[in-house]
DNA sequence: ACGACCCATATCGAATGGAGGCATAGGCGA
DNA sequence: TCGCCTATGCCTCCATTCGATATGGGTCGT
């Protein structure tokens, strides 16, 4: 913990009586999506529109689950820890995803910002009481899980059983399908995290991460540019290349 | 397929009248908890009884998925292959477990019966009626979603950052935790499923599974016994291999 | 009932290789 | 300038691959 810290939260949210979510960008990514003027209303009533420095940790795993996030900008990173500090980064959270569901009322992971963030803070309790009175919000919410299952499932999948290569691929490829599915161009790619955040996301080291970048770019499939954006060549290479064949 | 389509369905449903539901021994533990008599009565007249033969295959990855399944008894594996033929085997269901949530009405992965198995059969569309009208079994539909996420994640864990002798201790321990919440006797636990299949789960070869067991049981952590079961000697000893600790 | 045979699965040893570990150098931003 | 992140060469090692053998359950013929 830095002397100052950081990451303290900022209540940036507007009066109440303005409705911060009616010009939320994200709202049709989200749990919020389809909910009528007056439910919405009511949902503004119980957030909090808060702010995160990159590096700051929201929460930890094992803490208790009082509150419920969704991003509207920046991105998130989801980790579990071994005893021993070996790391496994469970997912990248983008502006329209959603954190904090849990089992035993504890959180399963730990939650740090990769980069600066805003995120919607919805109180737990009253965050339930509002999804039993608009099940339209429940169903959502539920389709929005049944949405993370199926991508824990490919992340298996690659873990498992894809190479070095076939993973990075893979995740550029991820990346810029969900770029897009925000409304963002597709090609070239922002990659905001560092080497060791893919590398512990992708099962790997570092080291290879680095390794595996330099050989697409040697063997011109990507190119890497400034900003941290990488340049795909042909998107069907890409695709092939994810998945071995 | 065998000349003989051993994994045929034979309908084994008792008559409407008789409510198979109000004697299943696994609903305490699925999507039927805490359904009153007239609820249960509602989803027995959609639900048939199904079973299965070790080795079929109930549906591929891509199918139309327009049925919904519970198993009632055996144990089923759900994987996902790459184009070469590389497989990850993404679960193993037991009694209580559901299985057909699907995004795009598409099969994200494919069914198949590890032992023989009976299964609740749902048509997709009629259980959706069914959740709009209780709100209870979607809540609960909804819980039971988030536990198979946060599974999900800690098999991420697994896949990514553990050694193969850390990955087969966690196998044993889920085998044993789950046996338990089904009330059975956590140990000696029952190991259904192949070698191979274990492989694929824990993102290994049968020959590494092979041998990480040998020296398990040469380090006296297990002993295998008849039976497909496998005697653990400690159990605290074992959660502590599984975590490197 | 019994043994011979077969096939699938499991086991084991030796050699290989892909990714990891370590050290160092280079680059970029604070 | 300092410090962190990234890139890269060299070497190591764990898990895989390949090959061979053992085991065990099931089927068939006698």
């Amino acid at each position: 913990m830095p002397p100052f810290d950081m990451g303290r939260v900022r209540d940036v949210s507007a009066p109440a009586e303005m409705n911060p979510c009616g010009a939320c960008p994200v709202r049709s990514l989200t749990v919020c999506a389809a909910l009528e003027a007056e439910e919405l209303r009511r949902l503004a009533e119980i957030l909090q529109t808060v702010r995160y420095e990159a590096g700051h940790t929201l929460f930890a795993e094992g803490d208790k689950a009082d509150t419920l996030y969704n991003v509207t900008a920046g991105t998130m990173k989801l980790y579990k820890l071994l005893p021993d500090g070996r790391r496994q980064i469970t997912g990248f959270l983008l502006p329209g995803d959603f954190m904090g569901l849990s089992v035993n009322e504890v959180y399963a992971y730990s939650a740090e910002a990769v980069t600066p963030v805003t995120l919607c803070r919805f109180p737990r309790k009253r965050m339930e009481a509002l999804l039993e009175e608009f099940p339209k919000m429940q169903r959502r919410l539920f389709s929005m899980a049944s949405n993370e299952l199926a991508a824990a499932q490919d992340q298996m999948l690659l873990l498992g059983r894809k190479t070095a290569k076939e993973k990075i691929c893979s995740f550029l490829l991820m990346l810029s399908q969900r770029a897009q599915r925000r409304g963002h161009k597709e090609n070239p790619v922002h990659v905001p995290m560092s080497r060791a955040d893919i590398a512990d996301y992708l099962g790997l080291t570092t080291e290879t991460v680095s390794r595996t970048f330099t050989q697409l770019k040697t063997s011109r499939v990507i190119s890497l540019l400034e900003g941290s954006k990488v340049q795909i060549h042909d998107m069907d290479d890409l695709l092939d290349q994810a998945e071995g064949a």
